[in-house]
Formats: C-alpha cells, structure tokens, sequence
DNA sequence: GTCTATAGGTGGATAGAC
DNA sequence: GTCTATCCACCTATAGAC
C-alpha cells in the first residue's frame, strides 16, 4: 500500500474532512488520517506541514465546492422558494451522510482555531449570506418571497437556523428534526396566495 | 494559596464550565484547572475522577441553573412574547459573557463525548422543548401568539436558530447579530393586531 | 483534601535515508 | 513522496505520602 504517486494530499484531505465535520477539528490527529490512508504522519506531514495548513485548505476546497452547488441551484430553479429549499437540502444531505457542515463545527471550534482559519471560516459564511441575500431579494421583488426588513438579516437568521437544527438533529439521531425546522422557516417567507 | 478546606470542586466547575462554553469539551485539561485554582491536576481527580465525571457533573449544574431561570420567568412574566424575549435573552447574556451555551458546544462535540454526557446533552435540551412548548401553547391560547402547527416543532425550531445564531454571532465577534435572528423568531410569532 | 511523583499514552512536528 | 526514528510537550489517570 501507499504508491509513491498516489495523490496522497487529495485523500488526506477526504478523510480530514470526514472528521472535521463529525468530531470537529481537536477531535482527530495526523495519525487518525494515515491510518486511514495506510500512510504515515510523516508523509502527511510532507503535504500539511502544520494542522493549520490543513485546516486552510479544507475550507478553501469545501467552500469552492459549496459556491459550485450554490451555482448549480441558480442554474436549474426559477422560484426563490424552490432554491431555498434546494439550499437547505444541502444541508440535510450532509446530515444523512453523518455529518455536520464543516464550518458549523468550526464555528464551534472558533476559540481554539489558528487565526487564518478563523477568516476562511468566517468568508464561507460571508459567500453563504451573499447568495441568499440575492435569492431573497429577487424572490421578493418577483412576489415569490414575502418578508419585512433586510434579506442580509434574512439570510443570517436562515443560515444560524440549518446550522443549530443540524446540531441537534445530530444529537437525537433524528434527521427530520432538520427536515422540520427547514420547512418550518422557508414556508414562512413563501408568499401566501390569499394575500 | 489552595487551602485544604476550599471548595475546589464548586471552583473548578466554575473554571471548567467557562472552558468548555469558550473551548469545547475537546479544548481543555485538567492542567487548565490546576492552574487557574492554584491547586495540582491529582486533587482535581480526587473530585473528578475522570474527565466524564467532570462533564456529567458540569452539564447537572448547568441544566438545574438553566430550569431555575426558566421557573424565574414563569413567575415574573404575564405575556407569551415577554417570556420568549427573557428566552432569548438568556443566551443573549451568555453571548455577551463571551460564552456559548454549555449544550450548544456540547452538541458540537457530540461523537466525541462518553455516553453519559450524550444523554445529559439531550435531557438539556428535552428540558428547554418542554418549557417552550408550554410557553407557546398558553401564548396561542391566548391569543398572544399566532403560529400554525405543532407546538413541538415550533419549540425545536426556536432552540436551534438561537443556538445557531450564538455560534454564528461569536465567530464574527458581533452579539447584535444574535439579537436580530432572535427578534426575527420572535417577533413572527406575535399575534398581529390587524388580524 | 492536597500533595509529589510517575505511569502510559498520544499530540504535532522534524531529520535524514531511500 | 514516503519511510524510520525520534523529540518533546501534553494528555488522562493512579499510587502513596502527608
């Protein structure tokens, strides 16, 4: 095991990610990883020299992946309702999956972590509230959407709400408690037809 | 300093409890103990045997203070909304104290926790459904507040966006960001007077 | 109830051979 | 790029003296 080519860095990362998001980022060590990998922590060592270059690339990556989820969803829905649903299914996918989001257990983790992450995990949840920001806008000036005040305070209650339902859900063992809560603050904002 | 007939036990609760809102249950040692009390790590075991005990005895105490301030409510408030106001207030408080809600964090740290503790972690949590479930009850009977749907699902609903808003409020070091997703909660729940 | 001393393990990290 | 070997700091926990 362990070819000298194989892409060692990426897998790492794989696993890293796996762990972050179930046992939070001072719940697993190098050698959690390369025994996993069939690898040594030297190795790992070589492609994260400190666990703080690991924790940097594991937002960047996740956070590129999410902003590339959030553009499929722009692609492929007309109404604000069905992409707030779609963005919360995100979530709740995560959840099924066993996990958390990794920058909600970060978030958690915020006093303990090295200050760069602690931007990147902050700038993931800035690129969370820019795009619900404008779906809510939108969503409103098209009379899908029907709320008072500022979307940007919208989007940040929308956001602390599928992060906090996903904890608990987790802790019950219970995914439809997310599936509840979800529903219960899209359906809110969804524009009544009697109105 | 630790003379022998203070109460180390109480104190390093004290000490423990603020670790574990600020850090995790992860994010500290006995070590940290020692040292804010003036007192070595083995006295601390003859209190706590094991890192579990601590944090079973940790949540016990926190839940009884939580129940108590809870029943404080009760006593001092007429209106539903008031009562869900002082609610949030709570975590409010705790936010502005640069701490998070002890089971918050714990919830975090979930898969990381010995049995005891996760079980703790949800009578917590069963505690606060139940005190909210019958809040908005009487408040919907009253005509104090207008929600449609189970009570329950409401109720969870409301710990989880706090909890998520605390998480999200501290990590960008902005309390009001709090008071906003909580305001937005509450406020959606009071009976409109033009209805 | 607190101490000294220590056990036995794991943490992140590095040097240097291959 | 991966390995062996190692460092040193820290972890939870215990034994036994005072």
């Amino acid at each position: 095991m362990a070819q000298p080519t194989a892409d060692t860095g990426r897998r790492a990362l794989d696993v890293a990610e796996r762990l972050v998001q179930t046992r939070g980022f001072n719940g697993f060590s190098y050698a959690d990883i390369a025994e996993a990998l069939g690898v040594t922590k030297a190795s790992l060592h070589y492609h994260f020299p400190s666990k703080a270059d690991l924790g940097q690339r594991l937002i960047e990556r996740y956070e590129a992946g999410f902003v590339e989820t959030l553009a499929g969803i722009d692609r492929a829905q007309q109404n604000a309702a069905q992409k707030l649903r779609r963005y919360a299914k995100i979530y709740a996918d995560v959840l099924r999956a066993n996990r958390m989001c990794l920058c909600g257990m970060l978030a958690s983790d915020y006093a303990t972590l090295p200050k760069p992450m602690r931007e990147r995990v902050r700038h993931f949840f800035d690129e969370n509230e820019r795009w619900l920001v404008r779906v809510l806008d939108e969503g409103r000036k098209a009379g899908q959407l029907a709320f008072k005040g500022a979307p940007i305070d919208l989007a940040r209650m929308i956001v602390a709400s599928l992060e906090g339902a996903m904890m608990l859900a987790r802790s019950y063992g219970e995914p439809p408690r997310f599936d509840a809560a979800a529903e219960r603050v899209i359906a809110e904002l969804e524009a009544r037809k009697s109105v």
